[in-house]
DNA sequence: GCACGCCTTTGATTTTGATCAAGTTGCCGA
DNA sequence: TCGGCAACTTGATCAAAATCAAAGGCGTGC
């Protein structure tokens, strides 16, 4: 996330950039706060936005590539699944994460919104007519590349060698740091996911998941309110149960 | 891999770039390949070449960022480990990929050469001045980093969801396919790692995965030569018990 | 208000892979 | 050639999570 320079935001303000695409640059800057006043106005031009309802597919298999996207509120799911219909969440995209896989099209992903989400979207081919002009741009998603890159090996590491009590709470941990990242991490927040989906982050099945949420409030490291509502008294109590020490 | 043009080998062969700088662009271009001989000299002058042995840590766990390498010959592991030991390998690098992580500094990562490895390292800051001066070495960073994002999540998908045959199967396709790129997939090769790290890759025990080698040996879907020789028949096969159809 | 369906929880049982425990094999150095 | 050691294999047993099965909740529409 950059800094919005009080110059930038008065730039944007005599330009012709529409109004909702400021608001949405001065919120996260994101892949937009790269580009001059007028390649912002050029890409608002192409840009479409839409609110995307759970279950939906954002883009699907295979597609990925073909557009780019900036979360502008909510989560989304990217997914792999197997022939037998066994399946993976392999990254979980919190806004104002931006999607896509730009100059690659071999991806075979899908993403689906787990929550309510909206997304503004870009056509591949602008983006790279972009990248071209604006070198920062590609620094950006260079740096966006790498940030999921970590965050996929950081769960590697839960999926291979954590047991499901620990699987479960470094998600919850996950969710605590992601869900509303300019408030720093939440001690008090709804899950984006349900059980279904969360088994399939975890590589679990929906049983072992609900169970050890259960053993979790037994032991006190976290109170349900609701089935999807959630609160952590002592994230320190919650790191050490996910083994991250 | 880029093709090294007739041109471009003439301009470095006129240009003061060491011979051994000039006969590892011809081989796999990699990162070398997008900097002008001007450039690549400036690098030549500042990389090191060495040798490590099976076990010898490329970079230690945090320093990663310090440096950049092509890997010249070789497989290097990437890996996490927990605070009680359990480990996981989240990556293997195998000739002529390029290692590193530019422009951020956080990776908690461990590189250790699987078996004898050749690499070629520069400085972090060399790098990120010629980033700086040629476009097109940022772009083949990214591409980089979009290659490995997607083998990660590939491997997601196995570990959170395969069973332990499917997992060593899985491992020995993408031996198969990546030890020796420059010839497309091998039937006959020999395995990088030992069985202890297979386990640590597949997030198994030595035990599980040796019994599995066991089983795929005994239904004819791989040959033993020797414990780290292994024969592949049929790739289809293999594929199939992999889980790729 | 009630019934239906979906999501979640809980319980009983089974299975997969981990753990514990010996053996082999093969390699290196004496 | 022989030990010694590390890597690997095999076997017996155990435990964690999957599977199978059956109830609860909870929201929605009738």
């Amino acid at each position: 996330m950059q800094i919005v320079t009080e110059q930038r935001r008065k730039d944007i303000h005599n330009s012709d950039v529409p109004a909702v695409c400021a608001a949405c640059e001065a919120r996260h800057g994101g892949v937009c706060g790269t580009l001059s006043p007028n390649q912002l106005l050029d890409l608002s031009r192409h840009s479409t936005r839409r609110r995307v309802e759970p279950g939906r597919e954002v883009v699907g298999q295979g597609e990925i590539s073909d557009s780019y996207a900036n979360i502008i509120s909510g989560v989304v799911k990217l997914s792999k699944v197997l022939a037998d219909g066994r399946q993976q969440i392999v990254g979980l995209q919190f806004a104002p994460d931006f999607m896509g896989r730009p100059f690659t099209r071999e991806s075979a992903l899908t993403a689906e919104a787990a929550i309510d989400t909206d997304i503004c979207s870009f056509p591949r081919n602008v983006i790279e007519r972009l990248v071209a002009e604006a070198p920062g741009l590609e620094h950006r998603l260079h740096e966006q590349a790498l940030k999921e890159l970590d965050e996929a090996r950081d769960w590697m590491l839960t999926l291979g060698r954590k047991t499901a009590q620990e699987k479960v709470a470094s998600f919850l941990y996950i969710i605590a740091t992601h869900i509303d990242p300019e408030n720093g991490t939440a001690t008090e927040f709804d899950l984006p996911l349900s059980r279904a989906d969360i088994a399939d982050y975890l590589g679990l099945t929906i049983e072992t998941v609900s169970r050890q949420i259960t053993k979790l409030r037994k032991d006190n490291v976290i109170r349900i309110e609701s089935s999807r509502r959630v609160t952590v008294p002592s994230m320190d109590r919650l790191l050490h149960v996910a083994g991250i020490d």
